[in-house]
DNA sequence: ATCCTTGCAAAGCATTTGCAGTCAC
DNA sequence: GTGACTGCAAATGCTTTGCAAGGAT
């Protein structure tokens, strides 16, 4: 399990050759930059931090590697409409808390006991459940709604 | 047991006035389709079945409408990422499972035990946790996965 | 009568795509 | 050398918006 350890580089190329795709200098800045930060950034965010540590590179590439990522299991797309997707380079099992105020993401430590979803995949009729996600909606520290006031 | 069992556009009313909003007809179109199906449409989706009952709608008017429910609590906006948002008309706690496959998705009764959610709360460092959502991933019963063929 | 809603079409965004040059293998 | 990858820009698809006419209270 703990194979983080181990330069992104390599983690990425192994990744790669397993799905008969090429290593690039592109792919390896876009990783590098996800695996490294738990911000959950954007594509565009993505897009600016890497470009200031790779020569070139365009935000199509951009959209294109993160793509390939998460077609390779090393990063995760996160959806939740209002505006773009975010993604996450962690890999290990983990929940997201997002707050309402600010749209920030966080991550939660922690896994739901296998029992609760078998429970509820009784309620599936037929339905083959192969994975979840939970996602706890709230307000972050900066935005607790104690005080009204906005800085 | 919701309130559903009063006609629709009673409730609807009721729900626009206590948020200072018009009654229209295309409103009441649109939440009466919502709120008789277990769909979870697509805006086009409610605009094309609306259409055929009501004389005169936009789908600029859906979407107009349906942001309307989702502000009145009537209706809850589902986003996946993979193309249009989805619409469902029930408000009573249930969950989701999504077809990995043919994107549908269905309803699945069931709440999560509230000591599983308080235990993943303390690992959120200050975060006010408000609610949570659990989304199923997997195939539906004409999806299934007969040949697992794998690479 | 007031002012919220509608319908239309144009605009706005995030994301994808076609293609020629470039690069990894 | 070959085929995959990149960059550019145009295209796509969903959703929102501006505005004048219409409708609810």
């Amino acid at each position: 399990m703990p194979q983080s350890h181990r330069p992104p580089e390599a983690v990425l190329r192994e990744a790669l050759e397993a799905n008969g795709q090429r290593f690039t200098e592109q792919r390896a800045a876009v990783y590098r930059f996800l695996s490294s930060t738990d911000k959950h950034p954007t594509a565009d965010e993505v897009f600016l931090a890497v470009r200031s540590q790779v020569p070139v590179i365009s935000l199509a590439t951009v959209y294109k590697s993160l793509e390939t990522l998460v077609g390779c299991g090393l990063a995760m797309k996160l959806n939740y409409g209002d505006g773009s997707a975010r993604y996450d380079g962690r890999t290990d099992p983990h929940h997201h808390a997002r707050c309402l105020e600010c749209s920030r993401i966080f991550d939660v430590a922690g896994d739901l006991p296998s029992d609760e979803i078998s429970e509820l995949k009784e309620g599936t009729e037929g339905f083959h459940v192969t994975g979840y996600r939970l996602e706890l909606t709230g307000y972050c520290t900066r935005c607790q709604p104690v005080e009204p006031a906005e800085a």
